[in-house]
DNA sequence: GTGATAAATGGAAACGTTTCCATTGGGAGG
DNA sequence: CCTCCCAATGGAAACGTTTCCATTTATCAC
C-alpha cells in the first residue's frame, strides 16, 4: 500500500463520484442510504481519512494555531503553553510550538513562517511588545491573535501579568519587612519587557517609600551560574539585604549561589522571586514571590483567540489587580526594626522545619565574601 | 488589502505568466533579467509570500513535524521538546506538539490528526510503547519517526534512558549506603511504561541484593497533596529508610510531604529521583537522582528524523549505559553500617551549609507519625 | 537570408478537497 | 400517459502551488 487514500479512490471503489462521498462523509447535502453504505465501505476498505493539506487549501482554513513564547525551559511558559493547548485540542485546533529564546529575529522569522503556514490564530509572547516586527504582521493581516504575559498597549489584547504593579508590591513587602537596601536581578533584561517592567515598579516604589534605589545585576540566561557575578555585586553593594529576581528561576539559581557563598537565605540575605513557579513551595525555605496563574493565562489567551473566530462572545479578562498575589515564604526574613514596629503583612516561613526556629542569626559579614 | 497576494497576481503585475514567477522566485530554471526585475518589483509591491498551504499540496510536504509527549509541566519533557524544536527549526521545520496528558485515548486521536495533516515526521513518547494505537498507525505508514523516552521494543529506534539499568543503580546505591528496606514511588503507575521498567529494574536489584523486596506508592499526578497517601505508606511499612522516586517531581513532593509529616530529609528518611531537573541542584539538600540529558534526546530523536527525510547518515544513539548517571546529593544519607563497613560510593551532601554538619540524628520514630 | 540551437516563456495538469450547478431518475398528481 | 418537482448524483471549477511540455523569441553559424 503505497500511498493513502485519496476521495477519489473513495469515489471509484464506491462506484459514484468524488462530490457524493464528500457529502456522505461530511454530512452535508443529500445521499440514499444505498450510496451511503457504499461509501463508508469503500473508506473502512481503504483506509480512507481525509488529507488536512487538501481540506485546508479549499477552506482557507487550517485547524492550527501559532504559539510563540520564549523558552518552555521556564516552567511559567510550559504550563501556560500546555494550559492553551489544552483548550485548542478541545476545540478541534493544533498548535504550532516555536521557542525564540529571546531572540527577536527568530521571533519575527517564525512569525513569519506562521503566516505563510495560515494559521487560524497565534497566541504569542514577544520580547518587546513596542517595537516587534512579527506583532506588526500579524496586526496588519488582521490575524486573530492574543498576547500572553506582555503588558498591553492601549488597543491591543493580552492574557498578562500587572508586572508593574506586581513589582510595587514587592516593594512595599520589602519596606513592611525593612528591607531598605534593596537589589534586582534581571534576566534577560534587554530582551525582555517584562524583566524591564518588573525592575521600573519596583524602582518607583522604592523610590516613593524613600528606600535606597535598587542596585540592578543583569544576567544572561543561558550563563549558568552566575555565582560569581553575585559574589561580585554584594561586595560592591554591602549594604543590601533583599533581592527582588525577575523571576523565580533567578530567585532560586540566587539562593543556591548565596549558599555558595555561604551566605544564609534568609537569615544573612531575603530573596523574592516572580512567577509562582511550583518548585517553589516544594523547597526548603519555601520560595517568597509573586504568584501567577500562567495555566489561566494561557487558556485565557486561547479562549479569546477561538472566540474571535467563532465570532462568539470573548472571556472577559481578569482585573489587572487580581492577575497576581504575593505569596509569603522562607526566603524573606523581617528585618529587626531599627526605628518603627509596623504590624503589617509579616512574610514567616510556613514550614515546620525545625532547623528554622533559630531565626535573627549574626547579618552577613560583607568584607569575609 | 484583503486577501493576501497569490502567485497570480504577482504574474499579472509582472505581466509574466505564473510559471515564470515560480521559476523567478524559488530559482529553478532560466529567467531573463529583465523578467526577474519585474517579478521581485511585483513581489514587492504586494508584499507576497508564498502560502505553504499550496505549496503542500504539491509537493506532499510540509516542513512541520508532529511532537507528541505526555506533558510539558514536567521539565524533563519541556527540555526534550525544547532541544527538539531547536534542531527542527534550524533545518526549517516547524513542530506541532501535542501533551496527552498520559492519556491513551488523546493519544491516539492526537497522532491520527497528525497523520491527517501530513507532518514530514513525528517524534513521540507514548504511554505504552508496546500497546500504541497511533504508535502502529505511524509504522504502517512508515512515517518517519522516532520515540523518545520509550525504551525501544527490538527494530525500533528510540532515543531513550536506559531505564531498567538506571533504576537497578539506585537498588545499587541504596544498597552501598546501607538502605535496605526501600518503598518505590510511582507516579501514573498505569499510563506510563517509563514507570514501570524503572520499578521493574528497581525490584530485579533489590531481589538480586537480597534487599527487602520495595514497597509500591503510586500516586497520580494530578492530586497535588499526596502527603497523607506518603503518611499511611509509611506507617505501613515502618522499617523503609529510602524512597525511589519515578521521577525528580516526585522526589520533590515526597521531601515536601515528608516536611509536612515533621519526617526529616535526608536524616530520618532518604529520597533519590530520577530525572536530573535543574532545581535538584538548586535545592537545599540537594537532590540525590539518576541524571539524565533531556535536550540531548530531544536533539538526537530530531536529527535521527531529519536523517530520516533527507536520507542523510542518521546520528547513532548513545550506548545504553552513557544515557544515565547517578548523581549523588544531599536527600540520600547513608546509614550507619550495621554489619559491614563498605568503601563504596558515599553519596554526601555536596553543600557548605553548615546546618548540614549535624548529620545522623536520631531516627525516625514511626509510632510517633 | 536561412536553418539550427538554445534561452525564455506561458499553458495546463496535478495535488485533494468542497461546492456550485446541471443532469438524471423516479414518483406523484393531473 | 404526460408533467412537474424534488431527491440524488456527477462534472467541473476553485483554492495556490510546481513542473512538464510546447511554443515563442533571440542568437549564432553558415
Amino acid at each position: 500500500m503505497g500511498q493513502a487514500a485519496t476521495i477519489k479512490d473513495v469515489a471509484q471503489r464506491a462506484g459514484c463520484g468524488v462530490a457524493t462521498v464528500s457529502r456522505v462523509l461530511n454530512s452535508t447535502g443529500p445521499a440514499s442510504e444505498k450510496m451511503r453504505e457504499k461509501v463508508f465501505a469503500a473508506v473502512k476498505e481503504l483506509d480512507f481519512h481525509f488529507s488536512e493539506v487538501g481540506r485546508s487549501l479549499q477552506s482557507s482554513t487550517t485547524r492550527t494555531i501559532g504559539c510563540v513564547v520564549p523558552s518552555i525551559e521556564n516552567p511559567v511558559y510550559a504550563d501556560a503553553v500546555q494550559g492553551a493547548q489544552e483548550v485548542f485540542l478541545d476545540a478541534g485546533y493544533q498548535m504550532l510550538l516555536v521557542c525564540t529564546n529571546y531572540n527577536a529575529e527568530m521571533e519575527t522569522h517564525a512569525i513569519r513562517t506562521l503566516i505563510a503556514k495560515q494559521v487560524d490564530g497565534i497566541i504569542l509572547t514577544v520580547g518587546d511588545v513596542h517595537n516587534s516586527e512579527g506583532l506588526n504582521l500579524i496586526r496588519s493581516r488582521q490575524i486573530p491573535h492574543s498576547l500572553m504575559y506582555n503588558t498591553a498597549p492601549e488597543g491591543q489584547i493580552s492574557w498578562a501579568v500587572d508586572d508593574h504593579a506586581a513589582a510595587a508590591k514587592v516593594a512595599d513587602v520589602f519596606y513592611e519587612n525593612n528591607h531598605i537596601n534593596t537589589g534586582f536581578l534581571g534576566l534577560n533584561f534587554f530582551n525582555s519587557d517584562r524583566s524591564r517592567q518588573r525592575f521600573e515598579g519596583f524602582s518607583e516604589r522604592c523610590a516613593y517609600r524613600q528606600m535606597t534605589p535598587p542596585a540592578l545585576l543583569e544576567v544572561q540566561e543561558d550563563g549558568n551560574d552566575f555565582t560569581p557575578h553575585l559574589s561580585s555585586f554584594l561586595k560592591q553593594h554591602p549594604k543590601i539585604t533583599g533581592i527582588f529576581a525577575s523571576n523565580d528561576y533567578g530567585a532560586l539559581a540566587a539562593i543556591r549561589s548565596a549558599h555558595q557563598l555561604s551566605i544564609d537565605v534568609p537569615h544573612d540575605l531575603s530573596i523574592i522571586g516572580f512567577d509562582g513557579i511550583k518548585v517553589g513551595q516544594m523547597i526548603e525555605p519555601t520560595l517568597a514571590t509573586i504568584a501567577t496563574a500562567p495555566r489561566t493565562l494561557g487558556a485565557g489567551a486561547s479562549q479569546t483567540i477561538l472566540s474571535m473566530i467563532n465570532g462568539t462572545k470573548p472571556p472577559v479578562l481578569p482585573c489587572k489587580d487580581q492577575t497576581f498575589s504575593f505569596r509569603a515564604g522562607g526566603s524573606l526574613m523581617p528585618l529587626s526594626a531599627e526605628s518603627k514596629d509596623d504590624e503589617k503583612v509579616t512574610a514567616f516561613p510556613p514550614s515546620n522545619d525545625p532547623t528554622h526556629k533559630k531565626a535573627n542569626s549574626k547579618r552577613r559579614d560583607h568584607n569575609e565574601i
